[in-house]
Order: C-alpha cells, then sequence, then structure tokens
RNA sequence: GGUCUGGUAGUUCAGUUGGUUAGAAUACCUGCCUGUCACGCAGGGGGUCGCGGGUUCGAGUCCCGUCCAGACCGCCA
C-alpha cells in the first residue's frame, strides 16, 4: 500500500494514527537537528518532520539527500506541531517519520512548482507535466471538469442522449480549413478531422435520436488565438421538434444553471438582441453588455456643417468614456494612435471634453458650436465629466473601429469585471454573407442553417438581407455559442447551395448523403454547440483557455512539449503514397 | 500573409551616448543553525548575450538577414 491517507486530508483529529503517505517533496527546510518536508500530492500539503532526538539516524540521514520533486513514501505518526501554520488545511499537524522510502528521484526541475512560478510561458509548456503540478493549472483542470460534469449531468436529466460521431469523416469546401488525413487503404484519398460534427448530429435527428448532446473534440486548421486553439472541445446538441424559442429557453436554462451551480450567482436579466441591433448599439456581434458606453449614431447633428470628413462619412458615430474628460492632451494622443494603429485601422479620431461646468470643449471647435456638441453629448449619453470619442467612415469599418475601441478603453477602465456574468442572446443573423475574395455570398452561420420563411422571396432580389433563424449565446463580450434552426427538407436545402454557388453535381457530392436522408422523414430540427474551452475559461473568470486545457498548443500550433507536428520517415510516406514537393 | 513586442545565468529580469573582467533576484551546491513553514546566516559554482552576416580600434548595445516566443489584424461556415 502506496498510502493510507491524501496530503491534504490529516487533522488534528488523526493524531496519533500511524499513516503512510506518498507524494513530491515540495521543499525540504534542513535546520540540522531538525528537516522539516513540504509533501504534496494532489490533494494538498502535508508537513513530514525529521528530528535527531525522534528519528533514526539513517532516517535522518536519508532525508538530508531529498531534494525538489523526489516522490517519496513515509510511514509515521500523525503529531500535533509546536507551531501551528493557519495559512494550510493540514497546518496543525505533522508526521513523525520512522520510515522513508525514496520511490523516485528527480533532476531540480526548471521552474519552481508554485502558485507564482518564476518559469515563463514557454517553459512552463515544454514542461507542461511539472507545470500541472502546479495549483493554478491543477485547479483549472480541476474546474473543467466540474463544468463538464455539471453540463453531462444537466442535459442528462433533461433526457439528452451522449452520442459519439465519426472523426475520420469527409472534407468539404466550406468554412473553415480541414486538418486531412491521408487514408492507407484508399489509395490517394484522405479524411478530414470534423471542424464540428454538424451533419452527423443532423442524421441523428433523422434517426429519432431526438435530443443529443456530445461534449466533444472539432478541429481547425486556422491561425490561433489566445482563446482559439486548432483543436478545442464544444458541448456540441441537437434536437428535433424544436423552434428557436425552445432551444433558446432549454439553453437559457443550462447557461444559468452552470453559472448558478458554479459561480453562486442568479442571472436576473438574459436579454435577447437583433444581430442589427448588436452592430448599430455595440459595433460587434457579440457585445459585452457588462458596462454601457453604447454607440451614439451623429449623422444627423454633424453633417450640417463644414467638415468635410464628417459630411463624406456613411457614418459618423461617438460613444461617451465616463471620467474621460480629465484626460490630458496626451493621453488623448495617445488614444487617437490607439486608434490609427493598423490592427484598429482608424484615419482619424475626434473628440469632446464635456467639461463639469456644462461646457464643450472639441477638436472640432472650429466647425461646430455648443448647441451641436450639446446634441452630439444627448445622442452618445455622454455626462459632464465625460469624453465623446468620435470616429468616421464606412459604417462597417467605423462599428469594428469604435468597438475596438470601447472594449480596449472597458478594459483600461477595470469595466469588464471577470466575477460579473452577463449573458445575451444575439439573433437574426444574416444568413448569407459577402465575401470580397471569392467575390460571392457564403453561409455566415453554415449552409444547413434555413432562412426566416419571411425573407426568403429576398433570396434572389438582397441576398445579404435574408435573415437566418439563427442565434448565439454571447457572455462578457464573447461568443459562448452559436446554431441555428436547420433546413429539414431536400428543396430548400438544394436552394441554399445554389444560393452558395453550388452547381447541383457538387451538392450532390459533397451533401448528397444529408440531402437523401431528408427524403426518409426528416423532422424539422435545430441546435446549438458551446465553446467548452472559452467556456470554462470565462466561468475560470480569464479569457485565455490554455490554462484550463492540460496539453494546448502554442500559437504556431506547435505542442513544444512532444514537439509536434514532426517529420514522418520515408516508410510511412510511401505506405500513404504521398510524396512531399518542398 | 501582415503589424507590434520580446529573446542576456537553470529561471525571471536589469544592462546608460558602443568602451575594463556582463550584473541582481531566485534556483542549485557546500558548511553552520534547538520549531521551520517565502526559514535564517556564511561561502561557492553557473553565460555560445537566440543564430548568421555587416559597420567599428572595439558590439549584449548600431545595421541587415534569419529562427523562436507572445499579443493582435487577416483567417476562424
Amino acid at each position: 500500500m502506496y498510502r493510507s491517507h491524501s496530503c491534504g486530508e490529516l487533522r488534528n483529529s488523526d493524531i496519533n494514527k500511524e499513516v503512510t503517505l506518498s507524494g513530491w517533496v515540495q521543499k525540504t527546510r534542513d535546520k540540522g537537528f531538525m528537516i522539516w518536508v513540504d509533501l504534496r500530492d494532489r490533494y494538498g500539503i502535508t508537513q513530514l518532520i525529521f528530528d535527531e532526538q525522534r528519528t533514526s539516524l539513517d532516517v535522518m540521514e536519508n532525508a538530508k539527500t531529498l531534494g525538489r520533486e523526489f516522490v517519496i513514501q513515509v510511514k509515521g505518526t500523525v503529531i500535533e506541531r509546536e507551531s501551528k501554520n493557519p495559512n494550510i488545511a493540514t497546518g496543525d499537524i505533522e508526521i513523525l517519520v520512522k520510515e522513508l522510502q525514496i520511490l523516485n528521484e528527480a533532476l531540480v526541475p526548471p521552474f519552481t512548482i508554485e502558485n507564482e512560478t518564476d518559469g515563463g510561458e514557454d517553459i512552463r509548456m515544454k514542461y507542461r507535466y511539472l507545470d500541472i503540478r502546479r495549483n493554478p493549472v491543477k485547479n483549472s483542470l480541476l474546474f473543467r471538469h466540474k463544468v463538464a460534469m455539471k453540463v453531462r449531468n444537466y442535459l442528462s436529466d433533461q433526457d439528452f442522449v451522449e452520442v459519439e460521431t465519426p472523426y475520420l469523416i469527409k472534407s468539404t469546401p466550406e468554412g473553415a480549413r480541414d486538418f486531412v488525413v491521408p487514408s492507407r487503404m484508399n489509395e490517394g484519398q484522405f479524411y478530414a478531422l470534423p471542424q464540428s460534427p454538424q451533419t452527423f448530429k443532423q442524421l441523428l435527428m433523422v434517426g429519432g435520436m431526438d435530443k443529443y448532446f456530445q461534449i466533444v473534440k472539432c478541429f481547425r486548421d486556422e491561425d490561433l488565438r489566445a482563446d482559439r486553439q486548432p483543436e478545442f472541445t464544444q458541448i456540441d446538441c441537437e434536437m428535433a421538434f424544436v423552434e428557436q424559442e425552445d432551444i433558446l429557453n432549454i439553453f437559457e436554462g443550462l447557461t444559468r444553471h452552470l453559472i448558478k451551480d458554479i459561480k453562486g450567482q442568479d442571472i436576473s436579466d438574459f436579454p435577447r438582441m437583433t444581430y442589427d441591433e448588436a452592430m448599430r448599439t455595440y459595433g460587434n456581434d457579440k457585445p459585452d453588455i457588462r458596462f454601457g458606453m453604447k454607440f451614439g449614431e451623429l449623422n444627423a447633428v454633424a453633417q450640417h456643417k463644414e467638415f468635410k470628413v464628417f459630411n463624406d462619412a456613411e457614418l459618423v458615430v461617438g460613444i461617451a468614456v465616463p471620467g474621460g474628460a480629465s484626460y490630458t492632451r496626451k493621453e488623448i494622443d495617445k488614444l487617437i494612435d490607439w486608434v490609427k494603429r493598423p490592427q484598429v485601422g482608424a484615419l482619424g479620431m475626434v473628440y469632446v471634453k464635456c467639461n463639469e461646468d456644462g461646457s464643450f470643449k472639441s477638436s472640432v471647435d472650429k466647425f461646430y458650436d455648443q448647441d451641436d456638441l450639446k446634441k452630439w453629448a444627448e445622442t452618445t449619453g455622454a455626462k459632464a465629466g465625460d469624453l465623446i470619442c468620435v470616429l468616421s467612415g464606412n459604417a462597417n469599418k467605423v462599428r469594428g473601429q469604435l468597438s475596438a475601441l470601447r472594449m480596449e478603453l472597458a478594459e483600461r477602465l477595470g469595466l469588464r469585471n471577470p466575477e460579473e456574468f452577463a449573458p445575451l442572446w444575439v439573433v437574426d443573423f444574416p444568413l448569407l454573407e459577402w465575401d470580397e475574395e471569392t467575390e460571392r455570398y457564403h453561409a455566415m452561420h453554415h449552409p444547413f442553417t434555413s432562412p426566416k420563411p419571411e425573407d426568403i422571396p429576398l433570396l434572389d432580389s438582397k441576398p445579404g438581407d435574408v435573415r437566418a433563424n439563427a442565434y448565439d449565446l454571447v457572455l462578457n463580450g464573447n461568443e459562448i455559442g452559436g446554431g441555428s434552426i436547420r433546413i429539414h427538407d431536400k428543396e430548400t436545402q438544394a436552394l441554399m447551395f445554389d444560393h452558395l454557388g453550388f452547381t447541383p453535381e457538387e451538392a450532390k457530392e459533397q451533401f448528397g448523403f444529408l440531402m437523401d436522408a431528408f427524403q426518409y422523414g426528416a423532422p424539422p430540427h435545430g441546435g446549438i454547440a458551446f465553446g467548452f474551452d472559452r467556456l470554462v475559461a470565462i466561468l475560470g473568470g480569464q479569457e485565455t483557455i490554455r490554462d484550463f486545457i492540460a496539453f494546448p498548443k502554442n500559437n504556431s500550433g506547435r505542442d513544444v512539449m512532444i514537439d509536434a507536428p514532426a517529420n514522418i520517415d520515408q516508410e510511412q510516406l510511401k505506405e500513404l503514397n504521398i510524396k512531399l514537393d518542398l
């Protein structure tokens, strides 16, 4: 038996018990006459004591050789500490060691295994197995497990069935780049890893599994971000015989349940907002509504003077920055530089200081009088002491720019409290989106999303105006879920493929199996998929998902620990009939 | 594909207008220490300044290229 107890559970009530503990040496404090060893495992730390009065000489000598992260087993007696440590749960007791066995020695780790480690990101990823021993990472993984269990239990209690779908499937041209896997048995052919189990879950609906879910890995061969990994986990859900309203209600329930159960918070307000409204008031389809700073469109009150920049602009729009009137000229110039960075791309920024005395001071006083500026303040909701930041230009671009500024300022002003949760449904997404590169429309969500019936007539005349039965769940400015009511009849699906530029032959080749299935009694259905990594990170109060993934990839999609991806040898390539052209 | 930031001891970082032998903290090693828990004290070892080239009497420092890491834009149905 390696252990009778964990390193986190012994208390005063266990005094005088003979125990066996195993774990890692967190730290030794050798005072010569006495050696203390902090023994650590997943559950906590227990102090061991070796003492020249009470410990045999050979055990004492052995204890002197212990180094950080040695794996040891000890047998001894639980005794009360002479001086207690209120900072740890086991701080009242210690183990007077009688037997010490070194199970495995360890090299000196390249960084300290402590809450505040001295190791940087790079080295920690290379030695991720050591990083996982640290409380912050360990606790993130435990937290992830807890969220997964809550989700499973909740959905299972609601009669959802977890069904596994295949990972080796077929590549499709729509959407993200696929990871592909060569098939040895089918010469020259490739599987693709799923970007999502989308078509399979729809086929499960045709198969009568009317409530499906799966916590499932998905794969997308696109560039990474702090909140994006090439392989990531979704809570994938689909239901038959439901309308959009049913799905919103059920998954609003799940979201409320998780926030209540895990964070102890009741969500009072769970608003719904159309895509149009989100874009107009926040410049963004995933607005963070924990704070205000809503957009005020200023065309009507800013295009009547001689200021050419505004007069030529499709949209003039501003936000009120709380307390911003006190910014110095230098600070405002920095803000202007910030919006002019290529990542944001604004050409300039007009500002108005709303002074405490009710007067206004702007960078465009030459063109606008106090009455004009007062109207701007009213439109943007600016109060005395605020700063109005105004951008102008192409409506879509300027909304994106002002949205970036809004988020940046909120971050700087500390308005994005990670312990506050403000979920939101964004509904009525456009069905199609114009793609400049390929010069055609492509599905904003995916090609299986149903258009709103009343908008179908617009498909030919104004394709960009057709709205979809599609919705996103937004939490604190992050898209954590998205879904739609699907098309479930062959004709509509064919019409959709036609508008996406597929020939009937291409549609049949790519998705014939789905349209075939639709002819055998496909029920009306719809669903949603949550980005599980992201959901866990946000509930955990962070926006970077890496620490909630045991073995994440780095910025370039590499696993620096196992050093993947890597070359494969000629034999393997030959077997797969692959010739490299490098 | 692009923009920005960084790369110096095991680790995290400092390093002035280019100038003697490249520093600190921590970790590590040795010794001491009668209740430590961020133990303390004394001593010690430890460097291809990412890599390649250039400018210069002289480069960690300036220039060019390149590699790596991170954040972001594009991309992510």
